[in-house]
DNA sequence: GTTAGGG
DNA sequence: CCCTAAC
């Protein structure tokens, strides 16, 4: 496939690095997640795939496990895309792969862990933003494409075969008479051929589509602070992942129970298009004519790939990645009002959530911003753009069939976040079942609506947005519609003089804790969870006839990969109890509460946002790491931070030991002492400055958690110590003796420095 | 991997 | 002490 277009690199400035996702919790490796590639542009970085697709607004379901980002690109080059990616997320930029030292290569684990890294990242994305943004930026060889950073584009025309250029347009439509193109990419297996086709379509408001609950304006980087659980400090307690999408009157009685309203919607423009197998949480689907239009946006695409994945890295086979589901269908966008038969969720959303109510009483009470009503509404509505990320778990196992669609719709500015709560980003009717051959339309149907709320084991209750459950039946066929998924409710408390950012950052890393524990889809009949995943729905008894509110879904945790060994009875209500919640402290006097449990660090209260680096300390992108002695402390330090294992995900003691490389952690300080520092000094004074590697090896070869870095730290700080008043001086005093050579040896070496560099100067004046 | 420098 | 860039 076609690769190429090598782009220079820029000279753009580079957008904030998200920092600190690798604190979010680790998923599950068995769950996947959606992801909504907005925009994919030159990227700078110089990946080995030369190639890379430019997809808009295309969805896609990516395996986590097993993923990483740079199984992103390489997957992307597959497709002979004309452009390099990069990637990043609404205004951030996924942090390059950090340097692994030689130990953490030749064990190899360096690798695995920054790709898990970095895949956290898209999963913070696709998972609570529901988007994957990817930066536009210029480059030198980029010509059409107008729009900066700060613009979405869309491909105009796609490729109809590798040769084509991929056009690339500004989406700055806003209004409804605006239209977006949709684009469907068909991919044979097998053969990589492409057809694409695009189909104009008139567009609602292209922000509700991809609306990315927590992305603003001002980008920043979400790192929760405490989690709070006023009621319930439930040990185990946290969040339950346990999550009741039954319909209304329905209740499972034994966990998590939710109220759900319901409301019977009713599709029957929908179909003009083919068959649509379904199946929930099921393999394979496959269908014909997965796309529908009823003229609304669609609001997201779903790609189908069974492209061959590349491996990332060097030892993560990323096949599992571009699970597509290739069996999406969009059918119409919810929040538009007029759109026939949908529900809006935020209507469905009013359950009874007493506890939501202290704690938004607590919150308000916080903050009065524009931003807290936004936060509140998180368990209305805003959050609703999860929605299709959690739910479809589409797998093409068998990729006999692949097909892939995209279609923008593409916000053209980082999507203002609470500005449009989401109601619902998107419609999609997916369909896909077992050996289902569907006929045509026909569809019956009531309203169901549903809606969702996720207990917390702490008695919590979580809301889970707006789920629109519509079965309708044509022929044989059943089908169910969920509209969304809403993210459990959230307590947050916090200080009133915390900061705005700071608040985001606490609902972003709640969110995520939630979210990054690995779900998995229950189905309940009667009340009764449907624990055979081979009937069929015909023999379960769910039919198109079937009373629908006997139907019932629920959110769990998956044990596939999370054995239960505290919770065996039901897993179900146990979620992320111990989902090692990333307590990171702030500076701000914030205090928050993970459900039950906090374990917040003095040293991670230091370490704030962005620090953290990996734990593994072969793995620290900063050679300093390497000398890191083992023996010696960090374990304190890290506590909290992405703590979860993927293996054990589900159900965990609480206060099980944390793996050390689990931990990402920032190095304790240690101050110098006076004869470290008199031995710097002398290393110094005999080496000079600018051979720190050399002094470390003299002075301070024995003293592990010295590196070379630490100590032309020292120095400068000896410096600058060295020629500030006595009375500005902090810490344990230097003798002035040692100030005063080191303000000489500085003088010396400095002059050292000048000469030398006076001296080579000449020389290259020559060369050149 | 080192070094330099900003934070 | 962290992070990044430059080499």
């Amino acid at each position: 496939m076609g690769a190429t277009t090598p782009s220079g690199p820029t000279t753009k400035p580079r957008l904030p690095y998200l920092r600190s996702y690798h604190r979010l919790l680790r998923w599950p490796s068995t769950t996947y997640v959606s992801l909504t590639i907005n925009v994919i542009s030159h990227g700078k970085y110089p990946t080995p795939f030369a190639g890379i697709s430019v997809f808009y607004g295309k969805s896609f379901e990516l395996c986590k496990k097993n993923c990483c980002v740079e199984g992103l690109i390489s997957w992307f080059c597959e497709l002979g895309q004309p452009k390099r990616l990069d990637y990043g997320f609404i205004g951030y930029q996924v942090p390059p792969m950090p340097r692994a030292t030689r130990s953490a290569r030749k064990r190899g684990t360096f690798r695995k862990r920054t790709e898990d890294n970095q895949m956290c990242a898209f999963d913070l994305l696709a998972t609570v933003a529901g988007n994957i943004w990817l930066e536009k930026e210029s480059s030198p060889t980029s010509s059409n494409t107008s729009n900066e950073k700060n613009g979405c584009a869309f491909v105009q025309k796609a490729w109809e075969n590798e040769d084509k250029p991929v056009k690339i347009e500004p989406s700055f439509q806003e209004s409804s008479d605006k239209r977006v193109l949709v684009s469907e990419l068909v991919h044979q297996a097998g053969d990589q051929n492409f057809s694409y086709r695009e189909s104009p379509l008139p567009q609602n408001d292209v922000h509700s589509g991809l609306a990315s609950v927590l992305t603003t304006e001002c980008s920043e980087v979400f790192v929760a602070e405490k989690l709070v659980n006023g009621e319930n400090n439930n040990e185990m307690g946290s969040f339950t992942s346990n999550v009741d999408l039954g319909f209304s009157g329905y209740r499972d009685s034994g966990n998590c129970k939710l109220d759900c309203e319901n409301k019977l919607i009713i599709k029957d423009d929908l179909h003009k298009t083919g068959k649509v197998p379904i199946g929930i949480g099921a393999d394979m689907c496959s269908l014909e004519d997965p796309v529908v239009c009823d003229g609304r946006p669609p609001a997201l695409v779903s790609s189908d790939s069974s492209v061959k994945v590349p491996l990332c890295g060097d030892h993560i086979p990323c096949s599992s990645f571009p699970a597509i589901r290739d069996d999406v269908k969009i059918v119409s966008r919810d929040d538009d009002e007029n759109s026939s038969g949908c529900t809006h969720p935020s209507t469905i959303a009013k359950s009874s959530r007493p506890v939501s109510r202290i704690a938004d009483r607590r919150i308000r009470k916080i903050l009065a911003s524009k931003y807290w009503k936004v936060s509140s509404k998180l368990k209305e509505e805003t959050l609703s753009n999860v929605d299709g990320d959690l739910k479809p778990i589409f797998r093409n196992r068998k990729g006999y069939y692949k097909r892939q669609r995209s279609q923008m719709n593409i916000p053209f500015k980082k999507r203002k976040i609470f500005q449009r709560s989401s109601v619902s980003n998107s419609d999609r009717w997916i369909s896909y079942g077992g050996n289902s051959h569907s006929t045509e339309k026909g569809i019956n149907g009531d309203d169901l609506g549903s809606c969702l709320k996720m207990h917390g084991a702490s008695g919590t209750s979580s809301s889970l947005v707006g789920q629109h459950t519509s079965i309708q039946s044509r022929d044989s066929y059943v089908k169910l519609r969920i509209k969304s998924f809403r993210v459990p409710e959230l307590l947050i408390e916090m200080s009133e003089t915390a900061t705005v950012g700071s608040l985001k950052r606490a609902v972003m890393e709640a969110v995520t804790s939630i979210l990054g524990g690995g779900l998995r889809v229950g189905v309940l009949l009667q009340g009764k969870k449907v624990r055979d995943d081979n009937k069929t729905l015909q023999q379960t008894g769910i039919a198109h006839d079937y009373p629908l509110d006997a139907l019932g879904f629920t959110l769990e945790p998956n044990p596939a990969q999370n054995p239960p060994p505290l919770c065996p009875r039901d897993s179900s209500c146990m979620l992320p109890c111990d989902t090692p919640q990333p307590l990171t402290r702030y500076p701000l006097d914030s205090t928050v509460v993970h459900q039950g449990d906090s374990h917040a660090s003095p040293e991670l209260h230091a370490a704030n946002l962005g620090t953290f680096i990996e734990s593994d300390h072969d793995s620290a992108p900063s050679p300093t790491d390497t000398s890191v002695d083992k023996s010696t402390t960090d374990s304190k330090a890290l506590v909290a931070v992405s703590a979860m294992d993927v293996d054990e995900l589900a159900v965990v003691p609480v206060h099980r030991k944390l793996k050390r490389s689990e931990m990402a952690q920032r190095r304790i300080r240690r101050p110098f002492s006076v004869t470290e520092v008199e031995a710097l000094v002398q290393a110094v004074e005999k080496l000079g400055t600018g051979r720190w590697r050399d002094v470390k090896l003299r002075a301070f070869d024995n003293a592990k958690h010295r590196t070379y870095v630490d100590l032309k730290d020292k120095w400068k700080t000896l410096v600058h110590t060295a020629r500030i008043s006595p009375q500005q001086r902090r810490g344990e005093p230097v003798p002035q003796e040692l100030l005063d050579r080191v303000l000489s040896a500085h003088a010396y070496w400095s002059q050292q420095q000048a000469k030398q560099q006076l001296k080579q100067q000449p020389e290259t004046c020559l060369l050149l």
